[in-house]
DNA sequence: TTGACATGAAAAACCGTTTTAGCTAATGTG
DNA sequence: CACATTAGCTAAAACGGTTTTTCATGTCAA
C-alpha cells in the first residue's frame, strides 16, 4: 500500500491533478463548480488522502515547520510549559514545532540553527530558559526570529519576557496587605534581569506602604535550595528577624523552609514564606504549600509563537514588538498574619 | 541575497548540478575525478551551500524527520533526559526529531500522529511519562515505530523501559549492605508495572538476606508528597519502627522526609530513606540529599533513536527488540547505618 | 585499425505539489 | 451572426534537489 497522492486521487475522480489541487485548496482565481469540488473531496476523503507536506512546501517556498531552539528548557522542570504553548499556538495555525535543546552548548547551537534552515522551517523562536538579555546568533540574520523569555538588544526583533518588576510589587504587596511590616528579600546573587527587576519591585511595594527599605534584609545566595537556607538561616538570625521572607524563586523558598525548620521556626504561623516561578513540583511539595507567583511561560511560549506566525504571514505590515507578560499569584498555605507579640 | 542553490555551486564551479550532486554526496557509481570533487566542494563551502532537505526529502522518499509523540514529557520534570537523549541521537545521525506532546488528549494525538506522517516523518517514538503497557495506535501500523518508556502486547514493535525489580533489588540491597534489616516500603498504589516490580524487587532483596518479608512494612499512597507522607506517617508509628524507608519515588520519599520531620526523626540517622527517580530537583534539594535510584531516561531516549533508525535504515534485517535498563544508584546523604539500641 | 571497455561529465527523468497559461464550449453583446 | 467574455477544466512548467541514462572521450588489446 503506497502513499496515496493527488495523482490516485485525480485517476479515481477521473479528473486532472490540477482540478483536484484547486477542489483541495479554495484559493482566489480557481475556477471550479461546485459539483466537481464536492466530488473531488468526496473521493479524497474516501481514498484518505493527505498532502505531502514536502513537497508542497517545495512549491510553495513554506514548510508549516517552525523550529524552536532553547538552552536547556526541555531538560529542566523550570521553563517547560513555555514548549506546550509554542506548540499549541503552532498546532493550532496548521504548523509544527521543530524543538532543539543544545543543553548551553553554543558551537552545537549554530550547527542545529543552521540544520533547522535546511529543513527550510518558516521561522525560529529562539527561547531562554530564563529571563535574559542576549546577542542574537549571525546565522539567524534574515530569518523571521521571536525571543522567548530574552530580549536583545537589537530591537528588530520581537520578545517576550516576564514584567519581574511587577511580580515582585505583588509578592510584597500580598505579603504587606496580610500584615507583615517586617520583611526580608532572599535574592539571587547573579547579574540577571530577574535579581535587579525583582530588588526594584520589592522596594517600590514597601515605599507605597510606608515601610522603610532596611539593607540588612536583604541577602542573597545562589539561586538553588542551599542557597536560600544559607541566606535564610543568615537573615532568621539576625538581630531584627523578619516575619515573612520573599524569596527569589522556589527553590530558594524551599531552602527558607528549611532553614526555619532548623530554627523551630513553624511555617506560616512564626514565618510567612513567599516564592516565584510556581514549580508544582517543589510549590505543591512542600509542606505546607508553597504561596508563590507563576511566571506565565504557558502563555509566553504562545504569544512567542503566534508572533511569529503574523511577522511570517504579512512580512510588510508587522513591527516588531517587545511584550510583557504578568504574573499571577497563586497562593497555598505559607502566608499567614504575623503573629502578635 | 537568495539562497544559494545547487545550481548556484555548478554555476561557480563551471561543472554541471549533476557534477555538484555527485560530488557532495559520495554514492556507489558515481563516477567523478578527484581533482573535480574537491574543486566542486571547496567551491560549495565558500558559496556556504546547504542542500535543501525538503527538495532532497521529496526525492529520496527520505525526510530525515524523527517524530516523538508523547503524553506530557516536555511539560513535567520527570522525563525530559528522554528528550534529550533522544534528540542527541537523532542528530549525531542526521536527523531531527519533531516533538508534539498531546498532553494525553487521546484525539490530539491521533491528529498529531498524522501531521507528522504528512510532513514524511521518517519514523516515530511513541514516548510515555513513565514505564505503562498500552496498545499502539492504529495509525502508526506500517510506519517504523518505537516505544520509549512504554512496552506493547504487539511483539512486533522494538520497546524500551527500565529494570523495575532490579532497581528495587540494588536499592534494598544498599539498604541491607548500610547495616539494615527492618525496611519499609512505601509503595504507589496504582495498578502500573512499575508498582508491582518494586514491589516484587523489594521482596527478592530481603529474601536473598534471609530478611522474612513483613506486610506490615509495606504501605501505598498516592505517588506524590502527600501520600508518602501519609504512608511514611502510618510506617513510622506502627508498632515496629523500620530503620529505613524504600519509597517508590523522590516524591513519596519527600512525603517521608516530612513525616520523619514531624515525629521529631533524623535523617539519616534515626531514619534513612532512598527513593527512586533521581529528580534532581528534589533529590538534591532536600536536607540532606536524597540517595536514590536514577531512572536511566536519557539512556533509554537514545537507544529508541538509535534502534528505530536501524529499523528505518535496514527494514529487512531488524528484529524489533525488547529492551531494559539499569537504573543506577546515586549516593548522597539519607543512607546511613541503624543507631544502635 | 578497430572493437571493447573505462572514465568523466552532461542531459533527462523524477519526487508530489502548486501555479500559469491555454483550450473548449457556453454565454453575452452589439 | 460575428465576436468578445467567461466558466470549467487541463497540460505543462515550475520548485530544488538526486538518480539514472546517455554521450563523448581516451585507452588498450587483438
Amino acid at each position: 500500500m503506497g502513499r496515496v497522492g493527488i495523482r490516485d486521487v485525480a485517476k479515481a475522480a477521473q479528473v486532472s491533478v490540477t482540478t483536484v489541487s484547486h477542489a483541495l485548496n479554495d484559493r482566489r482565481g480557481s475556477r471550479i463548480s461546485a459539483a466537481t469540488k464536492e466530488h473531488v473531496r468526496a473521493v479524497a476523503e474516501d481514498l484518505g488522502y493527505a498532502p505531502n507536506r514536502l513537497a508542497s512546501g517545495l512549491r510553495n517556498n513554506r514548510s508549516y515547520l517552525i523550529g524552536l531552539v532553547s538552552d536547556e528548557i526541555a531538560t529542566t522542570p523550570f521553563a517547560g510549559d513555555m514548549i506546550l504553548g509554542a506548540q499549541d499556538a503552532a498546532y493550532e495555525r496548521g504548523c509544527l514545532l521543530m524543538m532543539l535543546d543544545a543543553g548551553g552548548d553554543g558551537e552545537l547551537e549554530k550547527r542545529q540553527v543552521s540544520t533547522l534552515l535546511q529543513h527550510q522551517v518558516d521561522g525560529i523562536v529562539y527561547a531562554r530558559m530564563y529571563h535574559q538579555r542576549i546577542g542574537l546568533p549571525v546565522e539567524l540574520a534574515g530569518v523571521p526570529t521571536v525571543l522567548l523569555d530574552a530580549v536583545s538588544a537589537d530591537e528588530k526583533v520581537s520578545s517576550v519576557i516576564p514584567d519581574e518588576v511587577e511580580a515582585a510589587r505583588l509578592a510584597v504587596r500580598s505579603l504587606v496587605a496580610a500584615g507583615h511590616r517586617h520583611i526580608g528579600f532572599i535574592n539571587n546573587l547573579d547579574d540577571i534581569p530577574a535579581t535587579h527587576g525583582r530588588l526594584l519591585g520589592y522596594q517600590e511595594a514597601l515605599k507605597e506602604s510606608g515601610i522603610e527599605f532596611d539593607p540588612a534584609l536583604v541577602v542573597a545566595g545562589v539561586p538553588e535550595t542551599n542557597g536560600g537556607r544559607a541566606a535564610a538561616m543568615d537573615v532568621l538570625s539576625g538581630p531584627s528577624r523578619p516575619t515573612a521572607l520573599f524569596c527569589f524563586n522556589d527553590q530558594m523558598a524551599m531552602g527558607a523552609y528549611q532553614a526555619a525548620g532548623s530554627l523551630g521556626l513553624e511555617i506560616p504561623r512564626d514565618l510567612s514564606v513567599i516564592g516565584i516561578d510556581n514549580l508544582e513540583l517543589i510549590a505543591a511539595a512542600l509542606w505546607p504549600g508553597l504561596t508563590t507567583m507563576a511566571l506565565p511561560h504557558y502563555d509566553m511560549g504562545r504569544w512567542a509563537v503566534k508572533q511569529l506566525l503574523n511577522e511570517i504571514e504579512k512580512p510588510d505590515d508587522v513591527e516588531p514588538v517587545q511584550m510583557m507578560f504578568d504574573c499571577p499569584l497563586v497562593q497555598r498555605g505559607s502566608v499567614a498574619p504575623p503573629l502578635q507579640i
